[in-house]
DNA sequence: ACGGACGGGACCGCCCGTTCGT
DNA sequence: ACGAACGGGCGGTCCCGTCCGT
């Protein structure tokens, strides 16, 4: 598994657009500047566009990296405990303290749901596109059950776990955050057992 | 409870006030400018802090009366028709498409969820209020249940509306938009009838 | 002669434009910054918004305000004493050794007329309609001809006059500026007596 | 005189003077990034400074060329028709419309005049011998006159010429373009017939 | 020789907060 | 109370020159 000598260009490109995946997570899209990017990457703005046409290239491909390791983040969570419910693995992980907290590396959604709204086409057809891996990876969580229902089930499913993030993350009362978490993990529990 | 003439400062702060808890939901905190709003309001920039110490305590009290006008909003409509389910209308009222393209009229926390993490612990804690709420008036709406239980399906029926409005918005793709209001809404209706 | 109190906001922006108007012809509608001509204003960048929409439109007044400056200036010049030839006046003048050391108090279009070219279409039309109004001057003081003929001869000792600076700047031999000036000095005199 | 098979290394050099000599001509000094003449040329802008030891040695290199060029045109055309007044070639070659419109390929003094007093010394003493030449070459096509007054004759005609031009050029209306070109053209004209 | 990344600097446009004047 | 100018700061983009690899 050796890695086949990453050619030093991609090395930087990367660092680059993985500070930005998660910077734009713990300060949003409009908190994360060109130059603060670089620095914390440890190079100066000044060579930027040997990488980026513009900082809106790098905020979508920020965005896709941010959502791809997230998805995967939580795919490996699931699988890791075979003898473990899948369903209940990805909820318990999903609404976890540690995701709570910790925006700058969890759900792409829950951390810039809101904000992509006002965001390039280009940054909302990545969204769009992990939105859906996302709800499939929900989906092969389920229990067998009729084919169509499985979807609309991981697509409410997934409203509740990122409405949940949402507003555990907005409020400033750690009691209310807890429940919330709590009240809709069991919410979607319930409906998946049934 | 007649309120005794308005002195025209206060009509001013009024305007100003309005003009921004729409500017803040459509544009985000980080889109509106203090000329912007105080443009809107008919006024120059240069008298804004006759009315606001700073542009975060305008962002609070905007976000303020965005989340009362919402809620109130809410409240009527869900009891507008008395012999409609009182549940059904707050979840269809909260689904409907209007909702989804009007977020200047709208719930603040499909609005604004993700970015009000980032802001003043002033804007936080109006937040956190509103929220509360919010999870009152669904809880009101909710039929007879054990107590415990009825909060805590308030909450998670809150958190399934607000992520399903935050990924319809989200997404470039108006089909999955339509599902996950359509498969979120059926959701907590199939757990308040239980 | 006492001037009716100037509203003190009109004063500095005067001031913006007077300095521009020297800076574009000293050092070219690319050499001056925004910065740069507040700073000689007396002021700083922060309030250059407060007087002009963008560079562009204080490059277009600067540009007004210069040509405006020199054509009186000539004009004054010319009819300074009434007993000598007024066209002798203007050539003399224009080709001066003070003219020639002193584009920032000069002709516009000795000064920038290359660069006009390519600035904005509120620039060059700016520039037309005082390349008009220089041309009406020179034909103001030709002796008496027949009518389409002053015209004629107007414009052709205007571009003669043009030329002969703009030569004369540009080249880094005093004794060829120089002869470039008194043979196109003599050139337009000699059509001029005719 | 056949040239020895030029080497690599010169024919590159050759491409970028080429393209640089057409780019200031088209877009000022100020206008002319290394980056663009270099990708113009097909090449990045990365391997320039394998050819020249700084930007303005680059301009002073492409205004040579451009006058050299420029010069060689004008000779062309004044010898191509011997039964042709030369003179007369010369003049209308030079306010011809196509020259209006193609500056990239034209006359140097009439693309660069204003601009080039304020480029580095080397520049300037290649536009100082280059102007020498042209007015050489205008005095070439003077008909026979006392010496002294030939020299003159040709300063005053490349004045006007050089004038007309610039004029013609920055002003907008094309109306006025024509008529400083064709009085002036008149002008030199009547003053070579003398 | 050439490609390409990188450093550092500059410039325009924007925004917030303050300070006057009215 | 409101309008308006102003100061200071920041962010995105572009550009020149250098350096390294090939």
């Amino acid at each position: 598994m050796a890695r086949t000598s990453t050619p030093k260009k991609e090395q930087t490109h990367e660092r680059i657009v993985r500070t930005a995946a998660q910077a734009i997570r713990r300060l949003g899209y409009d908190g994360v500047s060109v130059a603060d990017v670089m620095k914390e990457a440890g190079l100066t703005h000044g060579g930027f566009y040997a990488h980026f046409p513009s900082r809106d290239a790098m905020l979508a491909e920020a965005l896709d990296r941010a959502a791809a390791d997230s998805i995967e983040n939580l795919n490996k969570r699931t699988s890791a405990n075979p003898t473990k419910d899948p369903l209940e693995a990805l909820v318990a992980s999903y609404l976890s303290d540690g995701h709570l907290q910790a925006p700058e590396q969890g759900c792409t959604v829950a951390a810039l749901g809101t904000e992509t709204v006002r965001q390039t086409p280009e940054v909302r057809r990545v969204a769009t596109r992990r939105v859906k891996e996302m709800v499939d990876l929900i989906e092969r969580q389920l229990p067998g059950w009729g084919e169509g229902g499985r979807r609309d089930q991981a697509l409410a499913t997934m409203s509740c776990l990122v409405g949940a993030m949402t507003i555990a993350r907005m409020v400033d009362d750690p009691a209310l955050a807890k429940a919330v978490r709590k009240a809709s993990g069991d919410f979607v529990r319930a409906a998946g057992e049934k």
